[in-house]
DNA sequence: ATATTGTTGACTAATAAGATCAGGAATATA
DNA sequence: TATATTCCTGATCTTATTAGTCAACAATAT
């Protein structure tokens, strides 16, 4: 199981889109979302190019061109979008096929099939939309603290 | 975020450990183990130092030596057997610092966060015991289905 | 003494991560 | 129609890490 720089940046590329729509920008530029979240430009490329792939998001060519969520950000999982762009989110050796010792199971197999469950679980029962009111949620109460502290 | 094979090597070990001292075996030879699990010795070694240093398990030198678990496989959760062999199992790009844009939070900073302690809440209230006897559990109902279905 | 087992650290090969880059295709607009 | 702008694609590159080996050493039972 390995969730790399790849799927970090697009989960967090993809909740600057969510934010950007909620702001009524309906297409943003690669170059604009890699500037304000720190994220390689040709790098993002790669990355929206998964993204387009699984139908997470859509392209427009040409000036004013750009990138917008393909679905509601209440309907986009982060599950989906690591799915989309990480190679191996595994946690057997076998890939689930039950050949982990030489042909058979091993000890730990249906513990990993358990742990994958676990896992999936989690990403795929949180949207974009979800995540981002969570953060609300947890920024507004740090403004609270500071006025509170004064 | 990384799972390698190095820490479920070491989960199997662990098991494959507890095992044996249900069988009244009370030190295992790291090439007995690395044989029964197809796990290659040499690695073994380097994985089972680890765990030693954990002091999760312990050894004894010269012949007749071996390793057995340092504590009751219902005191060893599996994820301190991971943490003791992975290098990097935290999801944020900045270790928890909040720095992982730019200086500041990336916007999916609080959500990674939440992802860590899922998984370290999975990891951390399983114990070796539970694992075999979950084990136990679905191995027994595979051979009654054996039956069932002639 | 000797065989057996763990201990340690250095080393190596293969793979994957984390990009970069060049050139192409589509399209708005002057 | 020309041009600038944006996405699209595939190749390539560098570096770090993984996965594993190996040799020499230390402890200890017989």
């Amino acid at each position: 199981m390995n969730l790399t720089t790849k799927g970090k940046y697009a989960v967090t590329a993809m909740l600057d889109l969510a934010i950007q729509e909620n702001e009524e920008a309906s297409l943003s530029k690669i170059s604009e979302v890699a500037y304000r979240q720190s994220i390689p430009a040709p790098y993002l490329e790669q990355i929206f190019n998964y993204l387009r792939k699984a139908e997470i998001l859509t392209a427009e060519r040409g000036p004013k061109g750009g990138f917008k969520l393909a679905r509601s950000s209440k309907e986009i999982m982060i599950g989906e979008i690591i799915n989309a762009d990480e190679r191996n989110m595994d946690a057997t050796q076998c890939s689930g096929e039950g050949i982990c010792n030489d042909g058979s199971k091993c000890l730990a197999h249906n513990f990993w099939m358990e742990f994958n469950d676990s896992v999936n679980d989690f990403l795929m029962t949180k949207s974009l939309d979800d995540v981002i009111a969570n953060r609300r949620g947890s920024v507004k109460l740090k403004d609270e603290l500071l006025i509170a502290t004064g």
